[in-house]
DNA sequence: AATATTTATGCAATCGATTGCACAATTCTG
DNA sequence: CAGAATTGTGCAATCGATTGCATAAATATT
């Protein structure tokens, strides 16, 4: 045998004088191949190197056992959290699941996902930046019926499968648990409002306050991007009114803790005089001093469930669509936690 | 034209009455077609819902312009820096990147290299996980002339290119500085021997013990996997020890982390009775009280400059291979900082 | 032993994009 | 205007694995 750079399927058939079809089959399990001829197969494969060409098999079967997860910042703990959960579920299927992350950029998510759909992956499951586009690059998955799930930051004119936490419920409770705790001026640190993860928690905010019969007051609320930097321009905007929040709901973990910086070195004592409660329950937010309250999201659960989803949606092609919530957790430590008991 | 699930070339073609070849090189922006031409393909591609198939070209390619990312943990703050310079570069090179992450588990990452082997990424870039094996999966790459850069954990008995920070200088300028603020009895937690990154960490802290005339003194010196658990036990076995440590060099944040929960609810004082260092400066480092003095690695740059090798070897095939050596930071914060002056 | 049934294998086409080489069409030059 | 050079396009093969349908070989049945 001439020096060839790969050996292929039909270099073991010329080898044992059989056809590359048997040759096919019998690494592929087929019953229709006997034990003593695939065993011989096998052991001209490993003799001469033989390497599978995925690239061939998936061309040919128009299937890349690929799912594509696009998040906007894979250092993010609930982010990473999805993905193992993904992960967890996909590579038992036998799928590969290709990561990447966005920056929160929209021009990066759009190139993105023109990579992926040329890819043929099987399925996308992301979370969306927080940038705003016009989703086109989204839509053209729907338009070519490719297995699509949104999780967390969804896109609510796009009709798919969605994975969402209850972030209504989550700012409910948060502006509840400060109330209970005495404070009367509650500011809010909101992300953008065309995600709708960000405005259903402020809608949780301003539903709890009426409920208390607290007027809702706009310029207590601050909407950013949620980034450490403009964590420290919310709080130090907020403290300089002329009657500042006496406790601050923060739309993340990220500006809870620029806002407790930021505080302490003013010297303003916190839960004493100011509270400060999170969102995501970054692992910092235990450790750091005083310890962050703040909402959990299931992650790692709803990342299994996100994966069953799309391979749900690959494997049947439903033409219905569902939206499942997950509940979250209101986690009160010691930034909150005024009235100790 | 008939109802097809996916227009192809062929469809293009056959409506402009053209051969697939010209389709084909026009949209590859092939100079030998009229731009005439190439517009009335564009335009037709377009009404139709062509969609190129990447597997199709890659298959005729023999290339996937895909590079493969193997870390233990993608929420890991250098692995996750490692991984946003790797994208940089490789992005803007016009390859994919396929990120996994192994757990730190031998089997898992066994099974990552075998699918990214037969998926034909083009290069591999990886950081070994902490579980030792025979590396055969490795090896493999490089029987198949296929590119493998090593980042930071590296197998030393493959020759390929690898960059790594200065472990060594890290572990020699920690225990120097422990010294230096006057600590007497330096613990030390290693990680897994097996990996020269943690080998040569201890190797430094030893040669400073040396260097300053202090005896080393081996059950001052705990091994395990540096995990948060592994942190409580070790630093309970070394404040148990009959002369216990008055400073600890941890092999990671994470574990420097557990020590001083500890350590705090057990009233002991840090910096003034204890003194802890930890390694690869992860964010929450900085915020909690007392903030933990660490070595900073250039993760970010690290990324780029291990893609650049990469796209190099993919590009020239070279036989020769290079290991590059980063610096590494020493920064000194409130918990090692005994001697403020 | 002849026939029927089951098991095992081979041929040829497919998947969709790319490209070497040949040739057609157009433009340039003497 | 004729010949040479350049531009533009088409044919057919390639990439490597898979699989429908046909057929050969082996086994079971009468």
């Amino acid at each position: 045998m001439q020096k060839k750079s790969e050996p292929t399927i039909h270099d073991i058939a010329r080898e044992l004088k059989i056809s590359a079809s048997t040759v096919s089959r019998a690494l592929q399990h087929n019953p229709r191949i006997s034990v003593k001829t695939r065993e011989k197969i096998l052991a001209m494969a490993d003799t001469i190197g033989y390497r599978p060409n995925v690239l061939a098999s998936n061309l040919r079967n128009k299937k890349s056992n690929t799912i594509g997860i696009v998040v906007p910042l894979i250092n993010r703990y609930f982010f990473s959290a999805v993905i193992s959960g993904v992960e967890d579920v996909a590579f038992s299927a036998g799928y590969t699941v290709v990561i990447s992350q966005s920056n929160d950029l929209a021009n990066k998510e759009i190139s993105i996902a023109h990579s992926m759909f040329s890819n043929r992956v099987d399925g996308l499951i992301i979370s969306i930046a927080m940038e705003p586009t016009n989703f086109e690059h989204l839509k053209a998955f729907r338009k070519k019926n490719i297995p699509l799930v949104f999780f967390d930051r969804v896109v609510p004119e796009i009709d798919t499968n969605k994975i969402v936490v209850d972030d209504f419920m989550g700012g409910f409770r948060v502006t509840q648990h400060l109330i209970d705790q005495g404070y009367q001026r509650i500011g809010h640190m909101a992300g953008p409002q065309n995600l709708i993860t960000y405005s259903d928690r402020k809608n949780g905010y301003k539903e709890a306050l009426e409920k208390n019969g607290i007027p809702f007051d706009e310029s207590l609320v601050v909407t950013n991007s949620l980034t450490a930097g403009d964590g420290v321009n919310a709080i130090q905007h907020l403290m300089n009114l002329p009657w500042p929040p006496d406790a601050i709901f923060c739309g993340n973990d990220t500006t809870a803790l620029s806002s407790m910086i930021y505080l302490r070195d003013k010297g303003i004592r916190i839960p004493e005089e100011v509270g400060i409660v999170g969102f995501s329950n970054e692992p910092f937010s235990r450790v750091v001093s005083p310890s962050i309250s703040t909402i959990a999201q299931p992650g790692f659960v709803m990342g299994q469930k996100a994966a069953e989803l799309i391979l749900n949606q690959i494997a049947h092609k439903d033409k219905t669509f569902t939206t499942m919530v997950m509940p979250t957790e209101l986690i009160i430590r010691e930034s909150s936690n005024r009235r100790k008991v």
